[in-house]
DNA sequence: TAGTTTCTCATGAACGGTCGGTCGGCCCGG
DNA sequence: CCGGGCCGACCGACCGTTCATGAGAAACTA
């Protein structure tokens, strides 16, 4: 038994997966109950700091079981990269924010991405947190570039419509806005009574209409 | 010689001091430009993955030559985080912070806030990546904190004056707030064509006014 | 039902390598 | 010749990873 240094951790994973179908084998971690307790680790202490060991501690098993799910470290890193991205990804793709004014489509937009940074909380916080140290970092770093261009593509877009103000860089209110929203993974704590819905409120009331807050005109 | 990996780095330290004094014994470094560099590279590389071998090839000098500078890594570490948390403590202890009403306190403490982010924008930088492995860290995010409740104090009292919309929790406000500002150290390039005075202002405006932009009937 | 096989999950020792840090001594300008 | 600046060799600890093997529950056989 490993020495369990700090943590609620325990093993409770596998049992019954959630389609029912009874398991083969020696009950223990799958690959995704590794992956999540992995990521809230790699967070709590960031990636690089986290060793195998501190890990497996947190897990409840040996350093080397850990290899029996996932081929190294940076694989770990890989998968969870590739669930937040894949979720943002997605945004960009329903039709509500590829067809209409580019106005709404923003708003639509900005509020999609408040929902998946806290569906997918843990995730989107390590990839929020890259330092681009590696290949699978830099990869990752590229595709979050794609996803802001885009996404400031729409701003430029909604101001020349005249939908937003014309006396701030757009790039400027690009990042102060994805600053704004990206800040999210750094305080939000789901199951609190601030919901989702509201979070999303509020970051788009505050975005469009500010803090002095007069009732906006819109529509 | 060592490898000197990446980095323009080189020497070029020492010479004469800014203070016009001669310095005795053989020219290099002295800790302060030490210190300059090892947050330069502690934020391309993150704190944690940048090893005392890296820092020297950045430096030019050899790893042991370093720890004639700087007792140890988290030294160099606690040096730069002094230098952060000094900068953002020393806004709250002038006059224009202390007295007055809230909404103009609160003004000057975010223009302030905004500049001394871009005066000490590496070691903000460093600040505001902690994750709190040692104690040095903890020290410096509980200072933090205290300041991040100063000004949420504020924000409360502004909102209380009536200065501020009410419809939205005074901590979700000031969350979001902070997380803009903050935001700056991540992509703000001094020497560009944004100015640190033009910068704050379109911060304050996006802040009170928002991105639709009603002339504010301030004062 | 009992015994056996099969499959998954797990272990602990050990690997080459890198980490932060130490030590004794050389270099060189004032 | 003093003293700040620097070097190369070295240390114990820990890093991510591998390996040969054990444990335990479901599935198959008799």
């Amino acid at each position: 038994m490993p020495s369990q240094t700090t943590s609620t951790s325990g093993a409770a994973a596998n049992g019954t997966s959630a389609n029912g179908a009874a398991k083969r084998g020696r009950p223990g971690y799958d690959q995704q109950s590794v992956l999540r307790i992995a990521v809230d680790v790699f967070n709590r202490h960031g990636y690089d700091a986290t060793s195998m060991g501190i890990l497996a501690d947190n897990l409840g098993i040996s350093k080397s079981a850990i290899y029996h799910h996932v081929p190294s470290k940076g694989d770990l890193l890989k998968l969870a990269l590739d669930h937040a991205l894949g979720g943002l990804e997605s945004i960009l793709e329903q039709p509500e924010a590829t067809s209409g004014a580019a106005d709404a489509r923003l708003e639509f937009v900005l509020r999609r991405t408040v929902a998946v940074l806290v569906e997918r909380l843990p995730f989107v916080t390590l990839l929020l947190r890259l330092r681009g140290n590696t290949e699978i970092e830099r990869d990752a770093l590229e595709r979050r570039r794609t996803f802001d261009h885009k996404v400031a593509a729409l701003i430029s877009a909604a101001r020349d419509e005249g939908s937003l103000r014309q006396d701030i860089d757009p790039r400027t209110v690009t990042r102060l806005l994805f600053g704004m929203i990206n800040s999210i993974v750094e305080w939000y704590k789901p199951g609190g009574s601030l919901s989702p819905q509201r979070l999303a409120d509020d970051v788009i009331t505050m975005a469009f209409d500010g803090l002095h807050g007069h009732a906006s005109p819109t529509a």
